[in-house]
DNA sequence: CCGAATTTTCGAAATATTTCGAAAATTCGG
DNA sequence: CCGAATTTTCGAAATATTTCGAAAATTCGG
């Protein structure tokens, strides 16, 4: 494989692996393409590179930046903006670790909070199976939670430290 | 609240976060409501309760029992299907993380080995930064699956142990 | 403070996904 | 093996999401 083909290869693998992540495609691969650069590009550069128009690469570009993964960095004597990503993959996947979390778990662990007062008739079957069900769920979903907490704070308990140097 | 409000918030809660997980709605909401009830539910009673329209709710049951997380169960003397949802979190918890490494880990590992054997030019910076970035995501995503597989195969490392111990 | 360069916004078009519902296929009791 | 009950398929419609690209807003060097 050319070297050309594999960088192609590799944005358009990024891209469709974001769409499953319930990342869009363009925002999956600016990052793709701002990772494997050997320095900051810019936007139109990115435009260049990936056939999109401005409105959408403005938009993604600054989503990427929302969530830390691509900083903006400004060069002396140019009034271009340049992007960055973050090289670091630990902390990439910290990053994008914290946006799920916003997204797939505070929503849900909100709902359930609500049903923690309702009072349940117990000798009704519907009403006990709903209770014993979210009961169990909202426990489970909290403590998946702390543990997405603790390994975004990267908090240094005893578990942890075992894990993360697993993963090194 | 009342019962069936909380009922229907908790099924339209669950939903949205399915939207978010990359689970369309309709299969969602099916989870949903079959987890909450107290019996097998046919794919009529699924329609009657959710709106849904009868190919749609077929498709969804369907593919819910293919990840596992719905069985289909028949009762004597009577030629419907009935569909009864997992209710040990847990286990739904593992079969959801199996079927999200499936679409989120695997496709990417498969394209990530191609570029091993990439002749890199090493004074080239542009190569350069796509082997050693490339390389990075190689080796960090192999990690993130292994912890996933052994997480499904719950296998009894040391380190597990301790981990399904904390969720329980 | 002017004006060119650059970034952002926004409605419309394109695309992708989900849902509907009728028709076809299958199943199974009698 | 017939036929009613049930499930599945499938193309079309509805909906949701993404992308485009022109126009507006902003920025900043001179």
């Amino acid at each position: 494989m050319e070297f050309s083909d594999a960088k192609q290869n590799f944005i358009q693998a990024w891209g469709s692996m974001g769409t499953e992540w319930g990342i869009n495609r363009t925002m999956a691969q600016i990052h793709a393409l701002l990772l494997v650069a050997p320095q900051a590009l810019t936007a139109d550069q990115v435009m260049e590179e990936l056939k999109t128009s401005r409105g959408n690469t403005n938009l993604n570009l600054r989503e990427l930046v929302d969530w830390g993964v691509v900083k903006k960095v400004n060069k002396l004597g140019d009034r271009k903006e340049y992007f960055e990503a973050l090289k670091d993959i630990h902390k990439v996947a910290i990053l994008i670790l914290k946006e799920r979390r916003k997204r797939e778990l505070e929503p849900l662990l909100q709902h359930l909070k609500d049903y923690k007062d309702l009072k349940v008739n117990k000798n009704n079957p519907d009403e006990k199976a709903f209770a014993d069900t979210v009961g169990d769920i909202e426990k489970f979903t909290n403590k998946v939670d702390g543990l997405f907490a603790k390994a975004i704070s990267a908090e240094e308990s005893w578990l942890w430290g075992t894990l993360i140097k697993f993963l090194k």
